[in-house]
DNA sequence: CGAGGAGTTGAAGCAGGTCAAGCGCTGTGG
DNA sequence: CCACAGCGCTTGACCTGCTTCAACTCCTCG
């Protein structure tokens, strides 16, 4: 990267915005177009159903960027909102724009981060159409730990979930209660440890095998 | 666009091929890096779990892009496979590098590709995770249908559906059975008729009602 | 000390899976 | 030209994973 470059990219970080958790900074349907840098803190990125049911579609941590195509929608696709109190930095994305005309080696960069959520939305869709409740759990778990590996935010074995089992039932398409009985089973086996706000992988072979986890897919995306 | 955009838009079409019905031309795991341009016919993105079970992530209609991002990736993330006879077009990825830093306004046409992508995977995303059987069915018929209509590929009521029951079964993460009977449940109640390789909308309202479907979602990216 | 939110547990019902068999094409080879 | 094989579709019977409804506990906060 040259120093013109590196300038941009800090700059880009200058509108920074602080958001508590629970709180909703983008709705769906919304029409004023901004693009988010996840400084600090977890969000999660949903849709709504006609009848209020939510289907959570991904979960942003340190470093993700929301509504890096957001210049192609009259509106937003999706609500996001904040699990844990975020450091967000607010970017005009008409700087996107700019990025890919100007800054060749940060296009590619941005690339790659598109690469990426695809990558992590797919294995979504495999969770949701071929894995059985409590893989479907332990699979999420398993990317978790694996993205927070990825950004030097792990913890040993254990995973931080800053987030109701409600929120997990929405992700994984159960319901609340299917949830907290598959939770348990996990634990009652040994695969998990379970505190507040946190869970341990006591076995990650065992589940990396109950829920066909491929540690390979994520670990492209090392930085 | 200036000529020398169309030019070179045009000459990425050069290298064409065909492929016959069921052939896979990418295989998950492979490393031979390609992007192709699906000119004619239509394609299904899957992966394979370790047991053989298959997950459909998306189908590619004519004018979508396969493998637009894999330049980011040491290997292919899924697997391709024509649903019938294809026309692609075989691109060197490295012309999509090129693309995006020689002819800014084709690179917007790039991200304008992936935003699409991205909003018809996050609606597979929330059928798997928070429809019923009857309503997934329904609300991929309409996906499909409204974008063929998109690119005028559309014939009245009826939709296209080169695929069999098994390969709407692993879209929709069903069983093949049960995708049948919802099929069968859908004609009895005269939403649609069933014909070889096609099927007709009968009452695209009470299919909408019945899927949750939105209809604007797709509008936006009409051409 | 009471209220409300998150988690937990029990009981009952149903959507969807699995197993199994049969049907009706189409293509192929004797 | 017929026989048979194979594939895709259909149907029946049974089973189970998950949902729903409902109640109760525990914790936190006002």
């Amino acid at each position: 990267m040259s120093e013109e470059e590196i300038d941009f990219l800090e700059g880009l970080q200058n509108n920074t915005v602080e958001v508590q958790a629970g709180v909703d900074f983008v709705v769906e349907g919304d029409d004023r177009k901004t693009t988010f840098i996840l400084i600090d803190g977890w969000a999660s990125r949903y849709t709504t159903l006609s009848d209020g049911r939510r289907q959570i579609l991904s979960f942003a941590l340190p470093g993700d960027i929301l509504g890096l195509h957001i210049n192609f929608n009259a509106q937003a696709h999706y609500s996001a909102t904040a699990m844990n109190t975020l450091k967000l930095a607010v970017v005009d994305p008409r700087r996107i724009l700019e990025i890919n005309q100007k800054f060749p080696i940060l296009a590619s960069g941005l690339s790659w981060c598109t690469a990426r959520e695809f990558a992590i939305l797919g294995d979504q869709a495999v969770r949701l159409g071929r894995l059985p409740a409590k893989a479907r759990l332990a699979h999420l778990f398993l990317e978790l730990w694996h993205r927070l590996e990825l950004i030097r935010e792990n913890n040993g074995k254990w995973l931080a979930l800053p987030m109701k089992q409600s929120d997990l039932a929405d992700t994984l398409g159960l319901s609340l209660v299917h949830t907290n009985r598959c939770i348990g089973d996990l634990r009652k086996s040994g695969l998990i440890t379970v505190a507040k706000d946190h869970i341990k992988l006591e076995d990650l072979d065992a589940l990396i095998r109950l829920s066909d986890f491929d540690p390979e897919r994520l670990a492209e995306f090392s930085i």
